[in-house]
DNA sequence: CACGCCGATCAGTATTGCTTATCAAGTATT
DNA sequence: AATACTTGATAAGCAATACTGATCGGCGTG
């Protein structure tokens, strides 16, 4: 199974097309085909079907191995360069919305006296964005925060090889209405809210998923997605009384809105630094400057 | 980096020699050269010192990730002919030292009375060869055990797109020899011991790393390391005295030892199954009964 | 010191991989 | 319903490549 394939027949995949992946990928429509074919007759067994292109079951499992694969490869790439490659002049960072906010600002502050000339940007992304761009060189650092267990990682999306140290910790809290029966609350455990109504805000608070997991139930519903990324909104959300919602026990709530941490089971809401190898000084700064901040 | 380039590139870096390289992989000296050299133009960078052969920095960086993407390379295929292929006659599994024993046991009798004909062999293996062996399907199902978190998954070797799920979970004790202070003790910290002798037995007991992380400490200090995979045989070193070890709390231990159950910091002994896609209904009946068993 | 072993390099050949051209089948248009 | 267009498969040809075999130079070893 050469990269090259595979790099065709997930672009063949995403795309629905054999056309549209040649014109992405600059080949002819007839060499897709070819490497399709060569691919079937490789793994002997059809991988696609045609009109309408899609995967066949052993084409879907092909392809949530691909993925992984080549974003491997891009990491090592990206390995690689770092140990031999000039330091950048450029600092490019990125954070998941919860994770950044006053630490970032903080840490940038104290960089901005020490080193006033360096270049420094940060972009706000998904969790898997965050951990797939360091992972493939796009950025110097990520900062991604989730929920877990108190002495246990983040469970990050399968990168390969990124080095993580936790940055800070603190507890949960559930936000409810303000005149939700349980408001009062000086503590409470999960497992008596799992016939309540959550949003389930996969960007902002932890993933309903993940709860779920934690409190080993199946029954926390969703009534309500929200995929944005802004804090204020999905509190909002909450007082109009579309739901509940888990967030870090330090967020601070508008009116309306009553805050109760979480008192088992015992998660945490961590922040995580990741990085690779780090290639500059200053890249090696700021990371020390996040990581006390 | 097209596949054949890693893979050469690894036998080169792990026979340390060109030609050997090409003898195993059947290629002449030349080509295997070759290879090399395009690997090192298409990074830009040597990866290799010659005379002695061994792996420059950002060789090492690349060798790293190298394995990793061939091993998920393996298990794409394998999972792919799960899919497709015909269920195997026999049934392959392997499980770690620790996993096996009574469960074991259960489930193939068990197996043997409701699927009489059924051929089933299995191995004893290193945690990290059973989660090689069934992400590449040369086992059908894999037993691992390790120490973890209450709630939490072992940590295995990234090796893509395992299935497991938790089949037994114990606490853990510490064994000492019968006339050690602590003997007598009904609970006992980690962190108290910190200061003791250990014998490190990573295929049978815990490996000392995990539980340096899990006390956060670096100061487990290993007085002796033992490779073997037999029970018996550690009981018998710290009945010598040799040092002590972290076991699952239900071992039984001869006279001149005695076991402590540990209290904190909170850890568990807990058994995992894996599996990939379950291929037969034989594999799933027997995965069904270790994970009732 | 000389021999042997190892890796680099060169030239030749066989294979592979890609393109162009053409076809068959399905889809959209009128 | 008939026609034109789009899409993927296939065939043939050509160019790039990947491998082999032969040779050279250098380092370590007896």
């Amino acid at each position: 199974m050469e990269t090259h394939l595979l790099r065709t027949f997930v672009a063949v995949a995403s795309s629905g097309s054999f056309s549209a992946a040649a014109a992405d990928l600059d080949y002819t429509q007839s060499a897709v085909s070819q490497h399709i074919a060569a691919l079937e007759s490789s793994l002997g067994t059809a991988l696609l079907t045609r009109r309408p292109v899609a995967p066949t079951p052993a084409g879907e499992r092909l392809l949530e191995h691909a993925g992984a694969i080549l974003l491997r490869i891009e990491a090592a790439r990206a390995d690689v360069r770092r140990v031999v490659g000039e330091p950048p002049g450029e600092i490019v960072f990125a954070t998941t919305p919860l994770a950044a906010a006053t630490r970032v600002a903080r840490a940038l502050t104290q960089l901005r006296q020490t080193r006033p000339g360096l270049a420094v940007t940060f972009e706000v992304a998904r969790r898997d964005e965050v951990a797939r761009g360091v992972a493939s060189g796009a950025y110097h650092l990520g900062l991604v925060d989730g929920i877990a267990a108190p002495s246990d990682p983040l469970r990050l999306p399968d990168v390969g090889l990124l080095r993580t140290s936790a940055v800070a910790q603190e507890g949960l809290a559930v936000v409810v209405p303000a005149d939700h029966p349980i408001a009062g609350r000086k503590r409470l455990g999960l497992a008596a809210l799992v016939d309540a109504r959550w949003i389930d805000a996969p960007a902002v608070s932890a993933p309903l998923d993940d709860l779920r997991a934690a409190v080993e139930t199946d029954s926390l519903r969703a009534a309500l997605g929200y995929a944005g990324a802004d804090v204020r909104t999905l509190l909002e959300l909450v007082a109009a009384g579309h739901g509940l919602a888990v967030l870090p026990a330090s967020v601070s709530v508008p009116a309306g809105v009553a805050k109760v941490p979480v008192g088992s089971p015992r998660l945490v809401h961590r922040v995580e630094l990741l990085h690779g190898q780090l290639d500059s000084a200053a890249a090696s700064a700021l990371a020390e400057l996040l990581d006390e901040g």
